[in-house]
DNA sequence: ATATAAAATTAGACATGACTAATTTATGTA
DNA sequence: TACATAAATTAGTCATGTCTAATTTTATAT
């Protein structure tokens, strides 16, 4: 039962749109994959059909036992390859993702394995996302958005929740990178801006979007 | 100008066909990606308007310059991602064409350098075949087919003409590897097939097909 | 030279996965 | 409640790359 470059993307979208607890809807989808509710409805149609999703108007998208096994090893198989790049290719985190998204969908029987072991069996990716095992296992550890953090509190960047190129190179700009040291200065009550210190360095603002993107562990 | 999966596939093919002095046919390209000639012809008129190809009737389908730099690449990305499976994730050389036959279509500008880089920049692959450069130089060395040896001939297997699986797994049967010393005892006139040794071991007969396919250094 | 076979080509169809435009269903607000 | 808006859905179209079936061209053998 494999499946198409295509159908692993809208489950992959699925899967991530459902771990927010909004409802995962024809036109949540669309967004996320760049493209129109039209053409998700048909698809959805067809994931349904292979049993690897259950979908309704009221539910929305639903990934089934094996939908969400088969969006788990497309993630794992990105994350991997992000530390591939990385770590051994030496490039930046902020350059992986497009690539990976083509690697994720190579069809080999033992690939993942191999790679895992090559890696030395990593737990997180470059941007701190945990990898899932290979029976679908998340590592976790402890951590909070910045968003949430106090004023005056420290805390250490752990993951970024967003990893799309141009979120990342901003990150980059600012001088923020996985295991930063953030102080919050400020919050701002009115639209959720923050007014952080990065590695104890000039105050700088920021705004909620960025702040909810970031997970960190607190001191 | 990006290239679909596909056009890639039939610029390697191609490449590959052009390579014999035969003219490469919609027939022979047809057999050679396992589809039908109706298709090919179809595909060859895209690709003649692209002006990555030539195709008539008479001269068969010819790359042009454009289309001979991307061969190429395919195929040199096609053989660095089996020296990477190879070398580092430890696949049998006879596993790994299908899956490198899926990397070759990664798209990166940096991804072919960086690997390049990371494997030490090797000259050939796991089955001996050049690797070529980034300008598209091929290096060489001296070769000839096994088939072309004399009798009482003693030679080293340089290389594979055929990297199919089927005909990989072969040799690994017969116990023939990159570097295997060959002896040829008898050459049968009459259907080409010879008697060979393989490392000193005994005499074994092998047909034209093999030994058409196993390129030697004569010693 | 001509019959026969093989190869090349054309025409028409189909699956996939996308799109636009029109329609229906929900949701929210005055 | 009723209107306005947003979301979901349907119908029809399109591009890509494939196929089969028929037809034409080329090559081969007697």
């Amino acid at each position: 039962m494999k499946k198409t470059y295509s159908e692993e993307n809208y489950l992959k979208a699925i899967y991530h749109l459902g771990k927010s607890d909004n409802k995962v809807s024809p036109k949540a989808i669309a967004d996320a994959l760049e493209n129109n509710p039209a053409s998700v409805i048909d698809m959805l149609k067809k994931l349904q059909d292979k049993d690897l999703i259950s979908y309704d108007k009221v539910q929305g998208a639903i990934l089934s036992r094996s939908g969400e096994m088969a969006a788990l090893d497309i993630i794992r198989k990105h994350r991997l390859w992000e530390v591939f790049l990385v770590e051994k290719l030496q490039y930046g985190w902020d350059e992986v993702h497009d690539i990976a998204e083509q690697l994720e969908h190579i069809h080999d029987e033992q690939l993942a394995k191999k790679l895992d072991d090559f890696l030395g069996n990593p737990s997180f990716d470059p941007h701190g996302d945990p990898i899932p095992a290979q029976n679908g296992k998340m590592p976790v550890y402890a951590s909070k958005r910045l968003s949430e953090a106090d004023e005056n509190q420290m805390c250490k960047v752990g993951s970024v929740r967003d990893t799309s190129t141009p979120f990342l190179k901003y990150l980059k700009q600012l001088k923020v990178g996985l295991g930063s040291r953030i102080r919050v200065i400020e919050k701002m009550e009115f639209d959720q801006s923050m007014i952080i210190s990065i590695d104890e360095g000039e105050p700088k603002t920021v705004s909620s979007k960025m702040t909810d993107n970031i997970l960190v562990i607190l001191d």
